[in-house]
RNA sequence: GGGCGAUUAGCUCAGAUGGUUAGAGCGCCUGCCUUACAAGCAGGAGGCCAGUGGUUCAAGUCCACUAUCGCCCACCA
């Protein structure tokens, strides 16, 4: 036990010792990580500035009499030496034995026959009538060795169930959180029968040094011997631990600080509340919003069934009550302890909570003011500018699991103190588990993941990005080596992009104009696709879909941006528009700045190595360019992509070799135009002869006898063969046209159902009709081909 | 006992305000070392969205119930 060999002092100073080391190393994992934190700002919970709020906010609730001192049953850890809050409970569940024993007239059952030493009495349905007699009179109940205790038979419809058990209840006061209530509510008197040291004390007689187990044991056995023991049952008992030392927890009878969260006592809104019921009003009222929105639901149970906040702690580490006492009856709450001599402080430390509770203000007051010892704490607050300017906080972002330790803590102590809520939005982030499903836990070193290992071995960008993308609001996820793998791919992907912009931008002429005039449909088709890209990530980043939004950033860099027009742009003709420089180092900056909260050191590197202006992580967002407005080019490049992907698949079923060259015969149905435009392109991309486009189909079926066709919604499309397989290309052709025409079926259906034509909306119905009129052209160059196939 | 969630491709998971043919990564199959990238490129297979009922012109999406799994809370007679 360091408390008795080093004494307080001594393990204080060596617990500071530690703390210095552990916040080096978590500044370190927090630049690691690339977080962009304001470190003049950094603050300690026990920096002396907020050391003084949380005395002061102590001494204002203690005048408001929202704290009091008195004796609970408190969760006792004889393992630990203190008590702990409700919070810090584990329930498990145990094979115990379940005893019923005689009892006076009675039989009671207990889980925990050494507490019944400590009974003071009987409780019953008031209206059961096996016990009428009885109600109201005092036994005495002779232990077989000692001690005899004296019980009051009492009657209470509240907490006795005549269904459960016996239908009698033995009430210990000293060692049951209910019984104490039923001891508050009757009277009756308490008797400490089990001590802090986890041992019983003089009240239980013969008893009396012995641990809680050894009694058990020995009171057993003497009941047995006494002919007292009805039955000893096996059952599955739910019991409590603590989530620290995993011991179990005594419940014992002591004086302790509470925070009362009934009393009406804060001015809220016009009216006087009590702590509950502002903490409950200010979610209901939209002031906070907390995302994911289920985990409302869980912070209104938990308010609901919210007790009496215990907060003093008898550790050492910590604030330390501002409470002095001078012999019995003098008493004293404040900062500092007042005149005279022989004043004592209380021994005690506040719970951890209490000045986390104040984090969202207490950081942000000046400390010069708070350590004016003139000024009260609304004085403070008033004179801090960071206050003034910050608070309350947008955004809280944390995990679920402390949603009641610190967020519903912080929404208490922050109503209270400042009449403002501390955040207008809580984010709460699931948690990070490893690869068994198991919670990362300081308290279990072998779960946890450093961040620097990680960061040594794949990068900052692909952790941020792994641990982002992998995870939603409220939504625990297991961090894998594979998710990490894919993302360091897409940060490689982003290296070598740049590579290629940088080549392409020096061997191009300078650039023309702004993108908004671009005139080539591909270029038109990148800068639609972007603000698409840009609307969307903005819409999923206001919603808090993180996740989401980088992960369309990603899908349209790769796949539109990388796959296809960095490919199409190397085409020379293309390349050298001086247009499509503007457009190429545009589009680039886009993704980079878009990329940028996410994947922070290789964007800033490149917008670096390119020269662009400044620093990327305080450059603009993308804006929506509203000039950028070309719906037309968007389809019709949509469909040249189409046609690429028909005529690789073409080549790649038929394994025609990579390098050779294939005749093409297009026939558009819309945006011939841009067909004609992507010539080069199509040739390029998809290894083509010049190919041929028809507007009005000219070539007669048996010119196409030797090709494969596909048929699309917006063109036709043959690749010549010198030995097509005619049956082949028919099943595959049939096959389509039976898709289509299910599709068209169920189109026509809808169009002819009234219900439909009355009630959808009107711009569906148009597109419906569309949509079915452009199958139906579909169908029509389907049958076409198979006819000239028959 | 009370509360909250989950169930979508072989695996891990996305699918905002209901809307036409449900997506990604990894894995798998085929072919390519094409002058940014083989940590890559091209093509492909793979899903009656747990089940049953309901609301709706329209349901993976909304409602009810059921099954299975998980988490939180709970006055351990």
């Amino acid at each position: 036990d360091p408390r008795k060999t080093l004494g307080r002092e001594e393990l204080v100073r060596r617990i500071i010792d530690y703390v210095a080391g552990a916040q080096s190393t978590i500044r370190a994992q927090i630049r690691a990580m690339g977080s962009s934190c304001d470190w003049s700002r950094e603050r300690y919970t026990m920096d002396a500035a907020l050391s003084r709020c949380v005395t002061a906010v102590f001494s204002r609730m203690f005048r408001d009499g929202l704290i009091y001192r008195g004796p609970r049953i408190v969760n006792w850890d004889p393992a630990l030496q203190t008590t702990v809050s409700d919070d810090e409970i584990d329930h498990v569940e145990r094979e115990a034995k379940f005893y019923t024993m005689r009892y006076g007239p009675f039989l009671v059952g207990t889980s925990r026959p050494e507490t019944k030493l400590g009974d003071t009495a009987v409780a019953v349905h008031p209206e059961d009538p096996r016990w009428q007699a009885y109600i109201g009179q005092t036994i005495a109940v002779p232990w077989p060795k000692g001690p005899t205790i004296t019980v009051k038979v009492v009657a209470d419809a509240e907490f006795v169930d005549p269904e459960t058990g016996t239908g009698a209840l033995g009430v210990t006061p000293g060692h049951s959180q209910v019984d104490f209530e039923i001891a508050r509510k009757h009277s009756l008197p308490l008797i400490q029968v089990i001590g802090e040291d986890g041992r019983m004390t003089e009240a239980a007689g013969p008893y009396a040094g012995m641990t809680v187990l050894e009694c058990r044991e020995a009171f057993v056995r003497d009941l047995q011997e006494a002919g007292l023991m009805a039955r000893i049952e096996t059952y599955t008992q739910p019991i409590s631990i603590c989530h620290r030392s995993k011991q179990p927890i005594e419940p014992l009878p002591k004086a302790q600080w509470f925070i009362d969260v009934n009393k009406p006592a804060v001015p809220w809104r016009g009216k006087l509340l009590s702590l509950k019921q502002v903490m409950k009003s200010v979610v209901e009222s939209g002031e906070i919003r907390i995302v994911p929105d289920h985990e409302e639901k869980k912070y209104y149970h938990w308010i609901d069934n919210l007790r009496d906040w215990c907060i003093s702690r008898q550790i050492w580490w910590g604030h330390r009550i501002p409470a002095w006492y001078r012999g019995p009856e003098e008493f004293y709450v404040g900062h500092r302890p007042p005149q005279g001599e022989g004043w004592v402080q209380d021994p005690d430390t506040l719970d951890t909570w209490f000045s986390s509770a104040l984090w969202t203000w207490s950081t942000l007051v000046d400390p010069k003011r708070a350590a004016d010892p003139q000024l009260d704490l609304k004085q403070i607050l008033a004179a801090s500018p960071d206050f003034q300017r910050f608070h309350p906080t947008s955004v809280m972002e944390t995990g679920w699991d402390i949603l009641f330790f610190w967020v519903a803590r912080m929404i208490l102590m922050t109503t209270y103190v400042t009449g403002q809520v501390p955040f207008r939005v809580v984010y709460l982030h699931g948690m990070v588990l490893d690869k068994d499903g198991e919670k990362m836990s300081k308290t279990k070193p072998e779960t946890s993941i450093d961040p620097l290992d990680v960061i040594r071995e794949d990068g900052a960008d692909p952790l941020r990005l792994a641990m982002v993308l992998s995870s939603s609001a409220g939504r625990d996820t297991r961090l894998s080596k594979e998710q990490i793998t894919a993302c360091k791919r897409l940060v490689n992907k982003i290296w070598n992009a740049a590579k290629l912009v940088e080549r392409s931008l020096a061997a191009a002429p300078a650039t023309e104009g702004t993108p908004a005039q671009a005139v080539h449909p591909v270029n038109r088709w990148m800068l639609m696709r972007l603000k698409t890209l840009i609307t969307t990530a903005n819409n999923r980043l206001s919603g808090y879909a993180f996740n989401d939004a980088a992960e369309h950033i990603r899908a349209s860099f790769w796949g539109e941006f990388c796959d296809f027009y960095l490919e199409a742009i190397k085409l020379e003709s293309l390349k050298q528009l001086g247009e499509t420089a503007a457009v190429l180092q545009h589009a680039f900056d886009c993704y980079l700045r878009l990329f940028h909260p996410f994947i922070p050191f290789v964007t800033e590197q490149v917008w670096q190595e390119l020269r662009r202006p400044g620093y990327l992580i305080r450059a603009a967002w993308p804006e929506i360019e509203a000039a950028h407005d070309w719906p037309a080019e968007v389809e019709g490049v949509d469909a040249v992509v189409r046609l690429l992907t028909e005529i690789r698949r073409i080549r790649s079923e038929k394994e025609i070799p990579p390098n050779a060259k294939v005749d093409v015969l297009i026939q558009p149905r819309q945006h011939a135009p841009i067909f004609a435009a992507c010539r080069e392109i199509i040739s390029r991309l998809a290894r083509t002869t010049e190919p041929v486009i028809e507007n009005a189909p000219q070539s007669s079926a048996t010119a196409l006898r030797n090709a494969v066709v596909a048929v699309d919604a917006a063109f036709t499309v043959a690749v010549s063969l010198s030995q097509a397989d005619l049956a082949v290309e028919r099943t595959r052709l049939a096959r389509q046209l039976e898709t289509e025409q299910q599709r068209l079926a169920r189109l026509e259906q809808k169009l002819k159902d009234e219900r439909f034509l009355q009630q959808a909306r009107p711009e569906f119905i148009q597109s419906t009709k569309a949509e079915a009129a452009k199958i139906g052209a579909t169908i029509a160059s389907l049958r076409e081909r198979l006819d000239s196939l028959a």
